[in-house]
RNA sequence: GUUCCCAUCGUCUAGCGGCCUAGGACACCUCCCUUUCACGGAGGAUACACGAGUUCAAAUCUCGUUGGGAACGCCA
């Protein structure tokens, strides 16, 4: 049995890094990638770094950054080198870690290829390789705009620029490149793609700035990147990539290219058809530790099928040969039950700590006191997927906001309901103390019972009506030990009165 | 259109030539638990896109067809 190197000669360590642009949020498919070059990382005692790819400056803002920042925090997925989390500084030996910050070296390996004939100076404009465009689908549709610049020599072009003032973007020249380029990718395996699939790219904007395929190459060289684990969107620019690597006679760090994420119709996860910011999982309640599993769930498995597991598993077991190369549907129903397991794995006070956040966020009133807060939690556990399903649950505590459901007219339209909130007000009013236990509950339960002669949901809805405004949901014996005498009679008052109001209406 | 990628239950997936009359999970249905709704438990229904090869043997290998997706920018 012959061990595979784990990375390409030329490379000592795994190093991975995930590599966002800073314009809008972090999306579910972006945490996706840096979990799996996490995950890949930390398995394999490597270094994972964050590198902020900035050079649309129209579109990158630090808003963004620091919201990509503190997403890629809350999931938990710590990098060793880029932008600290806390200060926004770039730390780590390659430092600077964003590509506006790294002009000049761009700069130098631009005038590295042009200098050896590799790219070149083109004077094209915009409107010119439209109509070059045009023309040439006419003919051939597979064709690609040539230019009259290609085979300039250096100084020409820069007497050119010299003379004229024209500002124009450096290409890199594919033309010579007539071959097939043979990619082997760690997920997909070998991947062919003929030379002329491109044309002469840019490399460098006109004013200066680099283009995404070239600063990346330059990027993951400096920073000694082995291993580039990224979206399939990404495997028609490897061959530009590969053509640089070439060119620059550099050491190709492996690649593998991991499936998409899709919505139901199957296209690309976009935002048109729900959320899919990180941060509006975090607002609606979703756990990380239940994103990073779900997420992980989406292209890898788990060797014994397990499908509730933590990052610290995932990290233990993690191996690129369980990654699956097709595309997964972002199944929202899934992750939500998928967070329910872990809202359920949390002990009390964790889980209490984080409930209290969603309730002070929507000013939603509880008790100081740490044993009803330990009861509640014991109450709304099960039934709750998501923690802003808590507002709702400690809401229904709130005598300001008792409402009478619309499914509750029913039960209150039956003719022994009458009696048992007679039989229970009365019973609340001979309560010695402000409040109750659940085995007080369970004596007047009997009582009602016994007094009013009825059992069965003609007994337990009516009830329940009376403590909650609804005939279904949590247990009553829960509920009252987490309620007052005052409050009790409060709604059982609202109750009859609603009875009352109705009869007579 | 061109190039590349992908193809197992509705969805996420296991499977890497015989253990597969295809296993698990979500969702769905039935029952149990439960004086409600849930939670939990036990069952059920549902899939190897199609066609040729290779082989004693194919969900697994090869080719083709079909279907889906992505990329074709001075976006990343």
């Amino acid at each position: 049995m012959s061990m595979q190197p784990l990375f390409n000669p030329g490379f000592t360590e795994v190093r991975t890094r995930f590599a966002p642009s800073p314009t809008g949020f972090l999306h579910v498919g972006g945490a996706r990638s840096a979990l799996f070059n996490f995950l890949f990382a930390q398995k394999n005692n490597g270094k994972f770094i964050l590198r902020i790819e900035d050079t649309d400056q129209a579109r990158s803002t630090d808003e963004s950054l620091k919201m990509m920042v503190s997403d890629m925090t809350w999931l938990g997925l710590n990098w060793n080198e880029g932008v600290d989390p806390v200060t926004l500084k770039d730390i780590g030996p390659y430092a600077p870690y964003r590509q506006s910050q790294r002009l000049d070296i761009y700069k130098k390996v631009a005038d590295e290829l042009l200098a050896n004939g590799k790219a070149f100076y083109c004077f094209m404009t915009d409107a010119e390789i439209d109509a070059e465009r045009e023309k040439i689908k006419v003919i051939n549709q597979n064709a690609h705009v040539e230019s009259p610049f290609a085979d300039w020599t250096l100084a020409q072009a820069e007497a050119e620029m010299k003379t004229s003032g024209k500002k124009p973007v450096v290409r890199f020249k594919t033309k010579h490149l007539r071959k097939d380029y043979i990619l082997h990718d760690l997920i997909r395996g070998e991947v062919k793609f003929p030379s002329d699939m491109v044309g002469d790219f840019v490399l460098l904007r006109s004013d200066g700035m680099p283009v995404y395929n070239f600063c990346c190459v330059v990027d993951d060289h400096m920073m000694k990147i082995s291993h580039v684990l990224r979206a399939e969107e990404h495997l028609p620019n490897t061959l530009r990539q590969l053509m640089i690597y070439e060119a620059m006679n550099w050491a190709q760090p492996q690649f593998g290219h991991i499936s998409l994420v899709l919505d139901e119709d199957r296209q690309k996860l976009s935002k048109r058809k729900g959320a899919v910011a990180c941060d509006n999982f975090r607002l609606e309640g979703y756990l990380p530790s239940a994103m990073n599993n779900f997420m992980a769930l989406m292209g890898w498995s788990h060797p014994e099928g397990k499908e509730i597991f933590d990052l610290d598993e995932m990290t233990q077991l993690f191996s690129l040969e369980r990654l699956n190369s097709s595309g997964a549907v972002f199944d929202r129903v899934k992750l939500k039950w998928t967070n329910a397991q872990h809202l359920r794995a949390l002990d009390d006070k964790t889980l209490w700590s984080m409930i209290k956040t969603h309730l002070d966020e929507k000013g939603i009133h509880y008790h100081s006191d740490v044993s009803w807060q330990q009861k509640s939690v014991e109450a709304f556990k099960v039934k709750m997927e998501v923690l802003s399903d808590a507002v709702t649950l400690y809401t229904n505590l709130d005598d300001s906001k008792f409402k009478i459901s619309d499914d509750s007219k029913e039960a209150l339209s039956w003719e022994p309901t009458k009696k048992v909130l007679a039989v229970w007000k009365n019973l609340i009013e001979k309560h010695s103390t402000e409040s109750f236990t659940e085995a007080d509950f369970i004596n007047m339960e009997n009582t009602v019972k016994a007094e009013a002669q009825v059992k069965g949901k003609n007994l337990f809805m009516p009830l329940r009506i009376a403590v909650i405004g609804q005939p279904h949901g949590t247990e009553v014996k829960l509920l009252v030990p987490l309620m007052t005498k005052k409050s009790l009679l409060h709604r059982v008052n609202l109750v009859e009165n609603y009875i009352l109001g109705n009869i007579h209406a």
